[in-house]
DNA sequence: GCCAATATCTACTGACGAGTAGATTGCATA
DNA sequence: TATGCAATCTACTCGTCAGTAGATATTGGC
């Protein structure tokens, strides 16, 4: 954690004295290392069973120190869930440059939505509800949350006009894909013997399909 | 609340002298009451967040009476997340003696699925994690809930074996299914336009046919 | 009219946990 | 070498909340 990993001269590399940009760099890790702590440990017990002083502990450190890297509980939790969401809205970003029919541009994004949920900060998306956060902190999570869903029915809208997705009721599916897909933040175990790849792949195929057998592929 | 509902004479009716009966009725009365305001302040700011004191509050009650008819917090909680898996087991028992293929057993079970998780107790299930419970009943839970995985399990196999359901990963096909009919209890809102079964009719569509369109039904 | 059971309250204890004050240490640069 | 900034700690305050002790009606049965 202390060890500089900017490009620097071996002279330099070795020097128990960091320059500002090294001790920036470092400070940084810490942050972070803060963060996925904490976030760990919210998804593990809880917001509200999860206690700074247990966080802390868990990093040999002592509580005014998360204070000092990430300010208040209700900060870390915000910083947690924009996170997640910045993944999430990272994969729509991808998603804009990918070709291909709606449902195959959907399907993309199911697929990197699905993965997001099985990481520490998306599964902390998926964990937090409103309530957990003072009333300004939620009123942001709902936006952002808010232009994730957008992202999914504009796709799914985008597939019911070239054809390539069945008609219905946009924002219905759009919940259902999304519960569908939210749900293994509750129950994977990032230990088990599937990967998120796997599990994520084989959802979305199961979603496109739907219960029902469909008639095999007829030669045109 | 008062009034005895038990079939009796007018004039005892009309008596302030209850019978024993009937006060064994009014208990039962306010005890489901106290159950009701725990659950839904329960799914309004999630488990932690709810003290004893604000359910009492709603009630225009103290703290001492929830304990005199439910028990400390974790058998409140218990008790609340045992009746919605009690209302999901009567779902599947009910399925039990619908008959049809295994697609449209597995499609009635999923509606009264979806159903339950839009009330308050099945909300709660959804909602509450193991780790809210303290261990001995948190492993009642995790039992509870397996008896229901398991009946879902069991009918998609049904509909694999008579060929009315696609083949595929039966674990990963119930988590989805499971998934995607839990979510609403997060985001439904019953004073919303929608009805539950509206909702729930609409989703095991979605979930039977999948995205892709279907070729319409040929004529043999 | 008295006893026992039922139902409910007020008023407390004890623990836990968020958040802060202020001291301390160590490096860095003038 | 003195000064100031960065990083971290110990030791507190204060509020909240689960859970309890024990008092107080009310009422039914004898």
């Amino acid at each position: 954690m202390t060890s500089p990993t900017v490009a620097t001269a071996a002279y330099e590399r070795a020097s128990p004295f960091r320059s500002k940009a090294e001790r920036a760099h470092d400070r940084g890790q810490k942050r972070e290392a803060v963060l996925r702590a904490a976030v760990r440990m919210f998804n593990a017990r809880g917001f509200h069973a999860t206690s700074l002083d247990d966080v802390a502990a868990s990093l040999h450190i002592s509580k005014p120190t998360i204070y000092y890297y990430l300010g208040n509980k209700d900060q870390v939790l915000l910083e947690c869930v924009t996170r997640g969401l910045g993944e999430l809205a990272e994969a729509a970003e991808r998603v804009r440059e990918t070709p291909g029919t709606g449902l195959e541009r959907l399907r993309a994004f199911l697929f990197l939505y699905a993965k997001v949920n099985m990481d520490d900060f998306g599964r902390c998306v998926v964990r937090t509800g409103d309530e957990c956060l003072v009333p300004k902190n939620a009123e942001r999570f709902r936006m952002l949350k808010r232009r994730i869903d957008g992202a999914m029915r504009a796709l799914i809208e985008e597939g019911m006009a070239d054809g390539s997705i069945a008609p219905g009721d946009v924002k219905l599916i759009a919940f259902t894909l999304a519960g569908a897909l939210n749900w293994p933040a509750r129950w994977h175990d990032p230990a088990g013997p599937e990967t998120p790849n796997q599990i994520a792949e084989k959802m979305v195929g199961i979603l496109t399909a739907g219960l029902a057998p469909r008639p095999a592929e007829r030669p045109v």
